[in-house]
DNA sequence: CTTTTAGGTAAGTCTTTGCTTACCGTAAGC
DNA sequence: GCTTACGGTAAGCAAAGACTTACCTAAAAG
């Protein structure tokens, strides 16, 4: 289920860029902060963040943790955008024909 | 150009609604106003947040002003979901193939 | 011209959130 | 066993954000 807080999970410049990275390769926590000028705690709550809304997954490699996304987050985003798109389409195709009222509260 | 910005539009349970609305039809801000507990105010500052993530248009009607979705902003979104679902695709192949180093720091 | 209707903007408050440092648990290496 | 590497979690703080009320402007109605 898409929702806000899913919406939110990419909402912060910071966890924009770590999913960008993480679609380029999955990636440990600490070798994730290096890119980073902001502290490895800071990181693991970002991590926390984008995989309570289900936009990536952990596998644990020995001592490590390694982060990849989890694409069927992703789709699930896209299933919903398409959706509101479809929905605006047909909003806009019927306000075309009955140009008369546009709004009827 | 969708960034961080554009997502922190839609992760509000409010704005989320807001835009649901306007999906299914061009509304005027104080006819959305009165589906919501919050103040009319507090509506228009969420539209401007919209309208400056490039999600929403207004359109001047008479003393009104009647929202609608702007669907290139939806499509801008879902083609920036697109290409994070191909590359963590193609990084899920190419780890498959090197299964050995999943990761060079 | 005056009044109403519609809505954007400002100022102030309260909550949320992103960061830090400090701490703790767990798995490998010796 | 002990030690080192790797990260998750807690507490506290400062910045951002979502509200409110109050105010102001612009278009229609009379």
């Amino acid at each position: 289920m898409t929702n806000a807080i899913t919406f939110a999970a990419l909402a912060d410049k910071h966890r924009h860029e770590i999913i960008q990275r993480l679609a380029q390769k999955p990636l440990s926590v600490g070798s994730l902060a290096s890119h980073f000028s902001i502290s490895r705690p800071a990181i693991s709550q970002h991590l926390k963040v984008l995989s309570d809304a289900g936009l990536v997954h952990v596998r644990q490699d020995g001592t490590r943790r390694i982060y990849a996304v989890n694409r069927q987050g992703i789709a699930d985003m896209r299933t919903y955008l398409d959706t509101l798109w479809n929905d605006a389409f047909a909003a806009y195709a019927d306000a075309a024909q009955t140009l008369s009222k546009q709004e009827t509260p």
